[in-house]
DNA sequence: GCGTATTAGTTGATTTTGTAACTAACAAGA
DNA sequence: TCTTGTTAGTTACAAAATCAACTAATACGC
């Protein structure tokens, strides 16, 4: 028998596997941030980045959580303009802007933290310890952490 | 000790760290099909689809794929306008239109299946059959497969 | 048959992302 | 100090995704 490629099968195909698991899981997070306080994926993700690490500048937030300067200099803007976040030249060397939360961006943090959180308690309890372990440790290795 | 919000951390957030794991490793495997042959990743999930599972209408590429009806739509009409793919209006309901390769899109589904092959290979040889499996069958509950 | 509801697929408008070029601030050597 | 280079961050424009409205074909109840 010839094994030929139709034997080739995308549900084994890691890359596609990942993508429907990941697009799955955020589709269902994202009501938390997106309902709740009307941001989109990138702000949350920078919201939660200088709520944890802040204060930090723009190009921190990029290295932590490798998102390209563009995208994390729009969601800065936007997390500004509804008020979750503020911004301060560092006068040592004014090319940099310290970034930190508002109090509503702080309480927004907390609460999205929480449901987070939750979120993935709920998600992992599918699985057994063991298993749990493997999937981090497998994850961390393709995203490169 | 009181345990806060901070001392959560977006590294052990499942859907963030899949996220980070399926973007690596798409863009690691894009190369294939953008520079060789010219296509998106929506369209080389097309291709491989009706190249599986065809002749197949564009609604069973919607099913399986899980790709929105706009998305597949596009991703059809540029895959036949570079004539990987030729559709063909079923009689019996002239509102299917049963999809399938042309001898290019053929050539091209089997060269991409086998770097598909190829390259989850490498990326699996890095973990050893256990994990492989658990991992495997996590991903595969967490997308809903 | 006739009006209404569904279904397959397309198109257009809006939003979001990605790429590249840009500004402003600083550094460092001639 | 003047040129050249580098860095942080923004902006402009092109590519792509999303959402809603649309067309064409069929089905179904009357």
């Amino acid at each position: 028998m010839v094994t030929h490629s139709s034997d080739f099968d995308l549900r084994s195909f890691s890359p596609y596997l990942l993508n429907m698991a990941a697009e799955q899981t955020s589709l269902a997070f994202q009501p938390n941030y997106k309902n709740r306080y009307g941001m989109l994926r990138t702000e949350w993700r920078v919201l939660f980045h200088v709520g944890r690490y802040g204060p930090i500048t723009s190009k921190g937030v990029c290295a932590r959580a490798r998102i390209h300067k563009t995208k994390v200099s729009r969601a800065v803007a936007a997390l500004e303009q509804k008020r979750f976040l503020k911004r301060q030249t560092v006068e040592e060397d004014r090319r940099n802007e310290m970034l930190s939360l508002t109090t509503a961006g702080h309480a927004a943090f907390q609460d999205l933290s929480k449901a987070a959180k939750d979120f993935d308690t709920k998600l992992m309890a599918e699985f057994d310890p063991e298993e749990r372990a493997v999937l981090l440790r497998c994850l961390e290795r393709l995203a490169g952490i």
